[in-house]
DNA sequence: AATATATGTAAAGTACCCTTGACATGAATA
DNA sequence: TATTCATGTCAAGGGTACTTTACATATATT
């Protein structure tokens, strides 16, 4: 699975501390999630696909047969 | 949080062993996620979403401050 | 040279997704 | 009645998402 975080989140100029503000998260969480270390939660990554206008699809591609 | 799952697997007339044996998780699994006990991981809700062609945003409906 | 900003690593703990296995219930049907 | 099918509960265990804290690095600015 691939993430487009880090890169909507540079078309808006955000810092990693900012995402993570409006997230409610921590940034080691922003950190992980964009360097591809884990796979976020399904309501966090709503949380994203809110904060920057898009659909889960738009912002996290799937690639064949992941663990579930 | 709620979910369509089981509004979508009843019109496709399948099974819940049907479903966790099309999506390979355990039927305590989709028994779980029907019933709201959890929230499925980012990869099984977009596994779910496919099965039942529609996006993961028309499966699950999100309601406001959720936990991450 | 010193300070500030943005990004990164490491480690340890908590909470929860998902598993397996065993057993229970209600409805249909032979 | 007995069997089958679909659904459900309960409990224990593994893996991982997310947290907090502390420290490191690169770049820019004063």
């Amino acid at each position: 699975m691939k993430t487009l975080i880090r890169e909507k989140r540079k078309e808006r100029n955000m810092t990693q501390e900012e995402l993570s503000e409006a997230l409610k998260v921590s940034r080691q969480t922003i950190i992980s999630l964009e360097k591809g270390k884990y796979k976020p939660s399904l309501v966090l990554a709503h949380k994203l696909a809110q904060i920057f206008e898009c659909t889960i699809e738009d912002l996290f591609i799937f690639e064949g047969d992941e663990n579930v």
